[in-house]
DNA sequence: CCGTCACAATACGGCGGCGTATGTTTGAAA
DNA sequence: TTTCAAACATACGCCGCCGTATTGTGACGG
C-alpha cells in the first residue's frame, strides 16, 4: 500500500532481514512456514511492519527466493571458475553440496513446494542451471553431449537424493568415517575415466585423497 | 441369525475410502491437503460424515499411512522373494521404483512432511526397510557388510534423487529412449557384476575391488 | 518548535479449516 | 409397522492467517 519511492539502504537492509528470515522459516518449516504473522513474531515486529515493506505474502516470497537464487547461483560459480581440471570441479561441486546442511534442507523445502507457480519456476531453472554446469564438467572429461547429459543427471540425482535421505532417515545415512568412504565411493563411480584402456590407478583418485573430504 | 452389526463391510470400506482419498491428496498436495472438509467435497459428502469414520484428522492421516506403508511393503516383497539372483532383485527393485510414478510423488511428499512426528517415523520406517533390502541384496553380492551398506544407500540415494529431479525438473530428466539408455547406464554402475568379459572396466568393478571382498 | 516522513502498532473484517452438537435419512431387525 | 442405529447433513463456535485502514512515534530538516 505504502508507496516506496526511492529505495533508500536502511530499507533494502530491513526488506531483505524479512527475506532472510524467510528463507529460514522456508528452511525448517516449508513454505507454509512462510506466513507474515508468525514471522512478524520472530521477529519482535507486528504485521503492520510487514506490509510497509512489501506488497503481500507473495512479494515477500518473491523476494526470499531472489536471495535464494542469487546465492545457489554465486555458490556454483564462486572459487570453481578459475579450477580449470573438470574432475576437481566436478569433486568441489559434490563436496560443497554434501557439506551446507542447511542449503540442502532449503533446497528440499523449496522442491516440496514447486507446485507453487513461483516456487516452481525458480527451483527449475536453479535446478537447470546446476545440471548444465556439471553436463559441461563432463563434457570437458571427453564425454559426448548424451553422455555427459546421462552422467551428470545420475550425478545430479544422487547428491540430491544424499540429502534427501540425510535428513528423512538421518540414522540410516554414513556419518563419520563411513561418510569419508561412502564419499569416496560416490566420486569414484561418478567420474568416470577415459574408457579407452584398463588404467589402474588413476590421477584423479591421487588428487582427490589429496584434497580429503569433509 | 447373529446380527453383524460393528464391524459391516460397508463402514470398513468407507473408511478405507477416506484414507485412500487421503493419500490421493497426500500425493498431489502434501500433507496439508489432507483436509477434511476439501476431502469431503472431493468425495461428494459433508465432513459430518467424516467425524463419524474418524476421531479426527490425524486418525485419517494415520490411516492413510497405514495403507501407504502396508502397500510399499508389499511392493518390495512381492515377486521378489523366489528371485534367487541378487543382481535381479535390484534390478527388477531399481526398475519398479523407476516406473511408478505416483509411489514416487507420494514418497517425496510424505518425506517433505516428515517433520510430522506422525509421518516422519513411518517414513523412516519404510526407508530403513527399503535400505535394509537393498543392503541385503549387496551383501548376497559378496560385499562386505559395510561396503553392502555403501551401496546401497548410493543406490537407494540415486533413485531416490532420480525422483526428485523427475519431478522438479522434468524437462531436464531424459525420457524416451534417452532414458533407457540412462538406466542402462545407472544398473551398470550400481550393480556391482561378477566381472564378465563381455563388460569392460567399468568404475564399480575397480572400487568394488579396492574396498575388497572377504 | 513543528511538520513530515519512514516505520511500526492496533484494530478490524474475512476466509478456511477443525471439531462439536444436533438434526435427518435409511435400511433392516423385531 | 415400529424401532433403532448406522451414515450423513446442518449449524455453530473457535482459531490462525491474510490484507486493510487507521493511528502512533521517533528522527530528522526547516
Amino acid at each position: 500500500m505504502p508507496a516506496k519511492i526511492l529505495p533508500t539502504e536502511k530499507q533494502n537492509l530491513t526488506a531483505d532481514a524479512w527475506a532472510e528470515a524467510a528463507l529460514e522459516a522456508m528452511a525448517s518449516g516449508g513454505l507454509d512456514a512462510v506466513a507474515v504473522e508468525p514471522l512478524a513474531r520472530a521477529l519482535g515486529v507486528t504485521k503492520g511492519s510487514f506490509y510497509w515493506h512489501f506488497e503481500n505474502r507473495d512479494a515477500l516470497v518473491r523476494a526470499a527466493l531472489e536471495l535464494w537464487e542469487r546465492h545457489e547461483t554465486l555458490d556454483v560459480v564462486s572459487g570453481l571458475e578459475d579450477e580449470p581440471d573438470p574432475q576437481e570441479r566436478i569433486f568441489k561441486v559434490f563436496r560443497r553440496a554434501n557439506s551446507s546442511y542447511r542449503a540442502g534442507r532449503l533446497y528440499l523445502a523449496l522442491a516440496a513446494a514447486s507446485d507453487n507457480p513461483i516456487v516452481g519456476e525458480r527451483v527449475r531453472r536453479v535446478s537447470q542451471m546446476r545440471l548444465e554446469y556439471l553436463q559441461g564438467c563432463y563434457r570437458e572429461l571427453g564425454l559426448s553431449e548424451i553422455d555427459a547429459r546421462l552422467w551428470s543427471t545420475f550425478a545430479y540425482a544422487t547428491f540430491i537424493g544424499n540429502q534427501q535421505v540425510n535428513r528423512d532417515a538421518p540414522a540410516m545415512f554414513p556419518s563419520g568415517p563411513q561418510f569419508r568412504e561412502y564419499f569416496k565411493l560416490m566420486i569414484r563411480t561418478l567420474i568416470p575415466r577415459e574408457r579407452t584402456a584398463m588404467d589402474g590407478e588413476h590421477p584423479s583418485v591421487v588428487s582427490l585423497r589429496k584434497t580429503g573430504t569433509p
